[in-house]
RNA sequence: GGGCGUAUAGCUCAGUUGGUUAGAGCGCAUCGCUGAUAACGAUGAGGUCCCAAGUUCGAAUCUUGGUACGCCCA
């Protein structure tokens, strides 16, 4: 006996019991256990950041990261899953400023770091229990107890080991990086701070002469939107591929130089004619020196000369150079430069400064103090904020005649988001670097061992951002991150870096270790991982090694998070302190997935990584590609219920909580894997949410249920299978009335011959990561499986004859779908696989697998595929479903007899199997006779129709005139001589094409004046004539279904046998009744049939059969 | 401004290497079933495949240009 299913299942309220039954039971970790030596399947875990809520964006990489290896598990991999959690960074910080009310640097120092460091550490676990919860309810099965955290002293320090080993070999040096800067704040702005905070603001733009050292009387028009670098100014740009022109200005009488397109345009703004004197390409203008507007740098540098690499001496400064973004759409086509305030100007500083040997190109000059002021070495401005200096600066150089033009131009200007009345300035600040650019080549070559889904990551969008690979900027001057461990001698400026706190603490002279000793001691409570962090390790210092009596101080610097994580895939086991065993086992990674957002962030930290550390010149190891990772889906941004991005504020999507307690997380999980390729942009509805329990989840759930219930009715129990085990179809021979699918009727074979192919389909597209097409095929399946097989089965289960065999054969067949689809569907749909597999196995007590996730996948067994017979099936569906068209056409419901339908195919192979399958479609169109007829002109008109994709190569060019030519030919004529001669010849433009039958393809077209309707293969014809007998039968139908009617309201028991009294005034009706008393009898389990009202007191009920009333009174019989 | 992606039915989305009748689900309409019933089934209506040009015998599919939207970066 199975469990009886209840009527209303809810499926959120099941699958927390399972939860608590694998829970329970550690169905993971023996999941684990048993596959312990299989070969391995390695899965990293992206860290999430527990300091936020969990949102269904996250549900969707959860479900992502749990199908795959939950297959290849049942596939015999052996895959752990390591949770992580990403605690670092800046977001971090900005979570406690805002709790406590503060925000810039200063006051953070005022409060005080080490009760902030403490804050932020306490702070990260803010919301871990809500993600550990959800990941639970969401059946995401990975190692939350065992999570690797990125501020454990362990995975600090194999951190630390991989930076000293980057500073050993060369990789990680100091240099500039121009910032968004907070002048007042004195603090650095995230990317995503500075998007915030953009305003329209109107600015100066302004024309300025530079005028030429080396032609009379001759001036570069250069163009600025920010007046107040212009002290500042090192270069002038231009583009090389750009026409210049010389004008020549009446008013001034001074040559100009700039772009030739814009003479027109820039001649209007000054409302004066200039006259084009000569022109050339901007190429010919590079290496022209200028005297620059101000000379606070220009008196001392403006000779100086320095040795290129050629060989040659160059000017260092106020040269005209040449750069790409230079264009025409604005200003004058030249533009200055001033590399302090700009990061592409920073980039042409560092450009040309590679064309000098080392130290002899030119310096970055800054005449402005953090604070935004300008210092002494702009005396004429010194003390003044930029910003205010902008009118000062255009005032002094129209007095000096070097203003052309000035307008005020309209544009977006990032603000500070917190105190939207300060203006960003881009400014270059120290930092740190990681010499990625010296590895773009093997960078680029990992990433072509990389299979990344959606291909075109690959040479898109992640291609084209390692082409572009800019030096890592490592270091962050922020309290709450990694320390970068690098100590400076306070003397000489030497530094070395230190791979893990015990060789620190081996460092002669080591003092400063009491502070954290003194923390600890005052509160116990603080976690021993805090040591390694700000504030304590700053206090750490030893004896120099470079200069005797001098200290060793590490730099103030943390560095950016990004770095830990993409650290990962060692630092998750300590390595090399510890874990050196678990690394090289799980490197590199088969598999990882995340949203696309990772592209430059934790997909290119973990390759970059990698790719220096373990890449060709290494002194670690050395590890073939790809690594780190070999397969990588890149998912879609999550949209919220109106297609905008989700956002709290607009409450555009449900928390994923509601979610599981209205529909539960299978239903969640289908809608992820099963409604579109994972990398497109999803839609978060509820609505499609809800839609998948019905369309998969309650299809599937219903077919077992009808199981359990007929199983139940009939006894049907397949606890006679000696050692269940895992209930391959092996195993099932021994069961008590088993028959081998050989002997079983054709349905039972088409049903598990689909089953196969659905299997291997699934397994062919999981393999490829393409879990969207395994979902189509599973989806056919269930499909096919609920409305064609089991429909198709009902009278089978429905038999009187508990033992008849092919009832038995009807449950084995239904047994072992279930069985095996549960196996299928496990790793999509977790919960209610678990729910049907154990009480489809509950019989077998402990002898079959307690959970369907400790199965192996099924095995395809390619012999019980059929392909004809699956085209057949496929043909016999069609056939009824054009039957029903016609029906409907008709309208002639299908309660009413017809006496028969005649099918016209175009290919008469099957024609045999189908006459004799007669009895389903004569069943499924209530027919009387079904008839085949391949002569039937006059029904249907044969039309011939080029095979295009054959002939189309074939006959090129007269393609159309041989479309025409079929049109216009006798269909049925073509067909006779191709079904005699096989072959058949048509005449185009006087040449002879010879064609056999694969070049022609047939189509019936229904003629008019039948109740007829066509499919791609076959029309079907019904005739309409209805004879009063045929009538009559409709009738009694009628009254079948009336009387289950009344069944039903009394609540009767289906097995219950009745005593049934129908009484009518209609001769007609009476008649009817009478003629098909057995029928009536039989299907309504009548024990008794009356005509005649009954002598008891038996509750009547009147209902209408057509025109005729009828009265029906029920008595359940003993 | 640059890179990448997307654009197909009222809605959400599929559409394999170019082949002439472009599919599914939901919604809608009509009908059916009423012993699988928070159901279910059938049938149908609904499409200038964003626009334009090109390549081709043939384009939703390839190329170019444009438009709109999204993401990333400036």
């Amino acid at each position: 006996m199975f469990q009886p299913v209840e009527n209303n299942v809810s499926f959120p309220k099941q699958e927390e019991a399972i939860l608590e039954f694998w829970r329970d039971n550690n169905i993971y970790d023996k999941s684990l256990a048993q596959r312990e030596n299989g070969p391995k399947y390695v899965f990293y875990e992206g860290p999430p950041t527990a300091n936020g809520k969990p949102h269904p964006g996250h549900c969707l990489t959860r479900a992502m990261k749990d199908l795959f290896p939950r297959y290849k598990t049942m596939r015999g991999f052996y895959c752990e899953r390591k949770a992580g959690w990403d605690t670092h960074g800046l977001p971090v910080e900005v979570e406690v400023c805002k709790e406590m009310g503060i925000h810039s640097k200063e006051e953070i120092e005022e409060f005080g770091i080490e009760p902030f460091i403490q804050k932020c550490q306490q702070s990260v676990w803010q919301y871990m229990r809500q993600w550990e919860q959800l990941t639970e309810r969401l059946g995401f099965w990975v190692k939350l107890d065992d999570a690797y955290v990125t501020y454990h002293q362990s995975y600090v320090e194999s951190v630390w080991w991989s930076l000293k080993n980057l500073y050993d070999r060369g990789l990680l040096y100091q240099g500039h990086k121009i910032i968004w800067w907070w002048a007042q704040g004195g603090t650095a702005l995230s990317s995503g701070e500075v998007g915030q905070g953009y305003k329209t603001v109107m600015d100066p733009s302004i024309f300025v002469l530079f005028p030429l050292v080396d032609r009379d009387n001759t001036s570069l028009l250069v163009w600025t939107t920010t007046p107040w670098t212009i002290p500042n100014n090192q270069f002038a740009a231009v583009n090389e591929d750009i026409e210049y022109a010389t004008v020549y200005d009446p008013e001034l009488d001074h040559y100009l130089i700039f772009a030739k397109d814009l003479v027109e345009q820039i001649g209007q703004k000054v409302k004066r004619e200039l006259e084009i004197k000569s022109t050339c390409m901007g190429s010919k203008l590079v290496g022209l020196r200028y005297v620059p507007p101000f000379d606070f740098y220009y008196k001392k540098l403006g000779q100086k000369t320095g040795q290129l690499k050629d060989g040659q001496q160059q000017f260092v400064a106020w040269r005209v150079t040449s750069a790409n973004f230079v264009t025409t759409e604005s200003g004058s086509g030249a533009v200055h430069e001033a590399p302090a305030f700009g990061e592409v100007d920073f980039e042409l500083l560092l450009a040309e400064q590679d064309r000098f040997e080392p130290g002899q190109g030119p310096e970055l000059i800054c005449a402005v103090a953090p604070n935004g002021k300008f210092t002494d070495e702009a005396p004429d401005f010194a003390g003044q904020w930029v910003k205010d200096a902008d009118k000062p600066i255009v005032r002094w150089l129209k007095d000096n005649g070097k203003l052309f033009f000035l307008e005020q131009y309209q544009h977006e200007y990032p603000f500070c988001w917190r105190a939207d009345e300060d203006p960003l300035i881009q400014y270059p600040r120290r930092s740190w670097f990681v010499k990625t650019t010296q590895f773009k080549d093997e960078l680029i070559a990992n990433n072509q061992k990389i299979n990344w889904l959606p291909g075109h990551i690959k040479d898109g969008r992640f291609g084209n951002f390692l082409e572009s690979n800019v030096d890592w900027a490592l270091s962050r001057e922020r309290y709450w991150g990694t320390p970068l461990p690098i100590w400076v001698c306070e003397k000489t400026g030497e530094k070395e870096a230190i791979g893990n706190y015990d060789e620190l603490l081996a460092k002669p002279g080591i003092t400063g270790t009491e502070v954290w000793e003194k923390a600890k001691a005052a509160n116990p409570d603080l976690p021993e991982d805090l040591k390694v962090h700000k504030p304590y390790i700053d206090e750490v210092t030893y004896d120099s090694p470079f200069a005797s009596g001098a200290r060793m101080r590490r730099v103030t610097e943390v560095i950016d998070c990004w770095y830990d994580s993409g650290a990962m895939p060692f630092a998750q086991w300590g390595y090399p302190q510890e874990g050196t065993s678990q690394f090289e086992s799980q490197f590199p990674a088969d598999f990882i997935s995340e949203a696309i957002d990772q592209t430059r962030g934790w997909f290119y930290s973990q390759l970059a990584i990698s790719t220096l550390l373990f890449g060709k010149d290494s002194d670690t190891m050395t590890c073939e590609y790809p690594h780190p990772f070999r397969n990588c889906i890149v998912l879609g941004l999550m949209l919220g219920e109106d297609g905008q991005k989700m956002s709290k504020s607009k409450r555009n999507y449900k928390e994923p909580q509601e979610i599981f307690d209205k529909f539960g997380a299978d239903a969640l999980r289908w809608y992820f894997f099963a409604n579109q390729p994972p990398w497109t942009a999803i839609r978060y509805r509820e609505q499609a949410i809800k839609e998948s329990i019905p369309e998969f989840i309650l299809r599937l759930w219903n077919v077992y249920s009808f199981f359990v219930l007929y199983a139940n009715i009939d006894g049907f129990n397949p606890a006679s299978i000696t050692s269940p085990g895992q209930l391959e179809p092996a195993v099932m021979v021994s069961g008590d009335g088993f028959r081998p699918a050989s002997e079983r009727g054709e349905l039972d074979r088409w049903v598990l011959s689909e089953l196969q192919q659905t299997l291997s389909d699934v397994i062919e597209r999981m393999d490829a990561y393409d879990n969207y097409g395994a979902c189509v095929k599973i989806t056919a399946f269930v499909d096919g499986l609920s409305n064609w097989y089991v429909r198709r089965s009902r009278d089978r289960f429905w038999a009187s004859d508990k033992r008849a065999q092919e009832k038995l054969d009807a449950y084995w067949t239904l047994y072992e779908c279930l069985t095996t689809i549960v196996k299928i569907v496990a790793p999509f749909v977790p919960f209610v696989a678990e729910a049907i597999w154990q009480n489809l196995v509950g019989v077998f007590e402990d002898s079959a697998l307690a959970s369907v996730h400790l199965c192996e996948y099924p095995t395809p067994a390619g012999s019980k595929t059929n392909a004809q017979l699956s085209r057949q099936m496929s043909l016999l569906r069609e056939i009824a479903s054009s039957g029903r068209s016609a029906r409907m056409a008709a309208k002639l419901k299908v309660r009413q007899p017809l006496s028969g339908v005649t099918v016209i195919l175009n290919d008469p192979t099957e024609q045999a199997w189908l006459e004799a399958h007669e009895a389903i479609l004569m069943e499924e169109l209530n027919v009387q006779s079904v008839t085949y007829t391949a002569d039937a002109g006059e029904y249907v008109t044969y039309q011939i129709v080029p095979n295009f994709k054959r002939l189309g190569p074939r006959v090129g060019k007269l393609m159309p005139k041989v479309k025409q030519a079929f049109a216009d030919a006798d269909g049925s004529k073509i067909l006779e001589e191709l079904s005699t001669d096989g072959k058949t010849v048509i005449e185009v433009e006087d040449e002879q094409i010879e064609l056999d039958n694969e070049d022609v393809e047939v189509r019936l077209q229904a003629n008019e004046g039948w109740a007829a309707a066509q499919g791609p293969n076959a029309v079907v014809v019904l005739s309409t004539e209805l004879t009063p007998e045929l009538i009559r039968l409709g009738k009694s139908r009628d009254v079948v279904r009336l009387v289950q009617d009344r069944r039903k309201e009394m609540d009767l028991q289906f097995t219950d046998r009745i005593d049934l009294w129908l009484v009518t005034d209609s001769d007609e009706l009476r008649t009817a009744i009478d003629e098909n008393r057995e029928y009536i009898m039989k299907e309504t389990l009548s024990v008794s049939l009356n005509l005649e009202s009954p002598a008891d007191d038996i509750e009547a009920i009147e209902r209408e059969v057509g025109e005729d009333k009828l009265s029906i009174f029920i008595r359940v019989a003993n």
